[in-house]
DNA sequence: CTTTTTTAGGAAACCGCTTCCCTATTCATA
DNA sequence: TATGAATAGGGAAGCGGTTTCCTAAAAAAG
């Protein structure tokens, strides 16, 4: 592979008026940047990246950092559709996603730390932890900006997330809507701040109707469809069951679909289920799941735009609150009369 | 951020040394060891990845090349089984992910050719296309080595796949074993190598029996579940149709059940479909669908493996060739006596 | 026909780190 | 004690581009 030089030498001219014909700079006669691109052309040059951002110091090189382990990304539907989001929007800005997961979350902080503080990337999509704080801290000083997918810890970076709050209380109240006033939950456990913002949401619609939340039929999973129907079994086998279950994502609701038919129950007429995210799964099964849909796509999208925004002081930064929306399908109806 | 240079004073040595330091080589005592790690810690000091590279010459980033605009990239559960491969392969060496997918599938390939000749990757794992040859002429002489995903036009670029042939065969083998004479096929274009060589197994397992293809029951799709779903009312309103179709992907034949549901025919009684790559839907729908496994995930890991191989020599070079396996689930079985 | 401005192009410093090579000291060996 | 080898450390030349600054020629202005 040739070099800047190399090429110079070939077109009888100076390294830097190479360098002005590959940057479009102006003081190259017509001549001259003719017969450079030429040679360039001839040779198939392309310049090091390294050596151009050396003193250039821009990558065009994004950070996506996911501290989960490959598995858990690739496992759940709505992250693979942020993703999407986020990738649609480099791509738009010409800029390439660099993917970092994390083996074990403590070492995907280190490993996000040392991309943020070594130049490589222009900027980063992180994801939110649990230990986001202590990850911020570390980071310290004059890092690359970066940007939070889901709700920042205090101080200052920004953060874009759904409607966490808003979504869980229309479900909630769509739910006590139709007639159903015991209604259990499946939450989880770690608990990001989107769960918080779900238990909040769906505390206050209850509370507005006067009822509380009967904290027996509060259970946890950990978003696994697998520990959805575990919860769907221990809900179901509770003394004064639910007629109604409202899940904090939809591959738990699968799970507790699952659950109720492996019990000879059948949804919606005996029990009825509601998600969180809208996965295209959703509406695959029989029946469709009722859910709130949490557009994941544009949740990624605005998260980059954001972060262009800051690397860019041109452009604005959009509004960090993505809206939700109840989506009505086939599996919640009144309770039967008991 | 400060430098190397920064360091070295504040530690009253050279930058030589701290080098020393940073990469664990010997020549450097105990003392001054400690005294160097003592500032680096205190300062947060991380090296420039741009520099360190441009003397070391390895940037620990592979490139995933992928001539998909993002919108069929993240529609494509088997892709996503590769990336899951590759992703934690590429962890096990400690190197990044550098995802680059293609607007257009031209465009991708002169981002590709770029990412390769810039040396901002060690090497790239390329998923085929049509254009591959081409692809593979413009990058000449040198660039970073790379592996092709599926099958690499003739001429040493190595390449890794499927045993698509064999699967092919089998799930055709299984149809005839099951009675099925009439047999449709939902094929695609533009059709990847791994398409003409699932069509010459089910052909060679046809001719194997003394019957041939006919070919008025070959339909076109674009592996998508719509297209799939097109396909199936095409071959379902046959003046003869079949009693058993053969779609060559999962998706596809999603779509072709659920053309045939919309017709009123119920898999698998009255028409039988098997598919090819046996994604996790496979098992939620009712019936769940016979197909033939295409393990994804090994496929990633297996290319990946191949690249690292190339990159140091030690390393050897794993089988291309993964082996598929039908799995037998619900959505076949013998055709009604007409 | 000068004088000033603009254009074209090159020399050399620089980005931040690694590495080659050299010097001085310490340690082991004869 | 003299000698050779190993250790500790530093100076400076890269790596491959960009950028600053300078000069000479050409064009515009007076």
């Amino acid at each position: 592979m040739p070099t800047i030089d190399e090429i110079a030498k070939l077109a009888r001219v100076s390294p830097t008026t190479v360098s002005k014909v590959l940057n479009n700079r102006p003081y190259v006669s017509q001549a001259t940047r003719r017969r450079v691109e030429h040679v360039i052309a001839e040779t198939g040059f392309v310049p090091s990246q390294w050596a151009r951002l050396l003193s250039q110091r821009r990558s065009y090189i994004l950070g996506l950092l996911i501290p989960y382990t490959s598995d858990q990304l690739f496992a759940d539907p709505h992250l693979l559709e942020v993703m999407r989001g986020i990738e649609s929007a480099a791509n738009r800005y010409e800029y390439n996603l660099l993917l970092s997961t994390g083996r074990a979350p403590v070492e995907a902080a280190s490993a996000c730390t040392r991309l943020l503080r070594s130049d490589v990337i222009d900027g980063a999509v992180v994801v939110e932890t649990q230990d986001l704080r202590a990850f911020a801290e570390t980071l310290g000083s004059r890092p690359a900006p970066w940007v939070v997918l889901g709700y920042a810890p205090a101080g200052g970076v920004p953060a874009v997330h759904a409607d966490d709050y808003g979504g869980a209380r229309d479900a909630m109240h769509y739910l006590i809507s139709q007639g159903h006033r015991r209604i259990g939950v499946v939450s989880s456990t770690p608990r990001p701040f989107a769960i918080d913002e779900r238990m909040r949401g769906l505390q206050d619609a209850i509370q507005t109707v006067g009822l509380t939340l009967d904290s027996s039929l509060v259970v946890l999973g950990d978003f696994s469809t697998a520990s959805g129907e575990q919860a769907g079994h221990t809900l179901l086998t509770h003394p004064n069951p639910p007629t109604a279950i409202f899940a904090l994502n939809d591959r738990m609701a699968i799970g507790v679909v699952r659950a109720a038919t492996a019990r000879g129950l059948r949804v919606p007429e005996q029990l009825s289920v509601i998600g969180f995210d809208d996965i295209a799964l959703a509406t695959l099964l029989t029946p469709q799941l009722t859910t709130v849909r949490q557009p994941g796509y544009l949740l990624g999208e605005t998260t980059a735009e954001t972060l262009f925004a800051l690397l860019d002081p041109q452009r604005t930064i959009p509004s960090p609150i993505i809206p939700t929306s109840l989506i009505v399908r086939g599996s919640v109806q009144p309770p039967e009369r008991g």
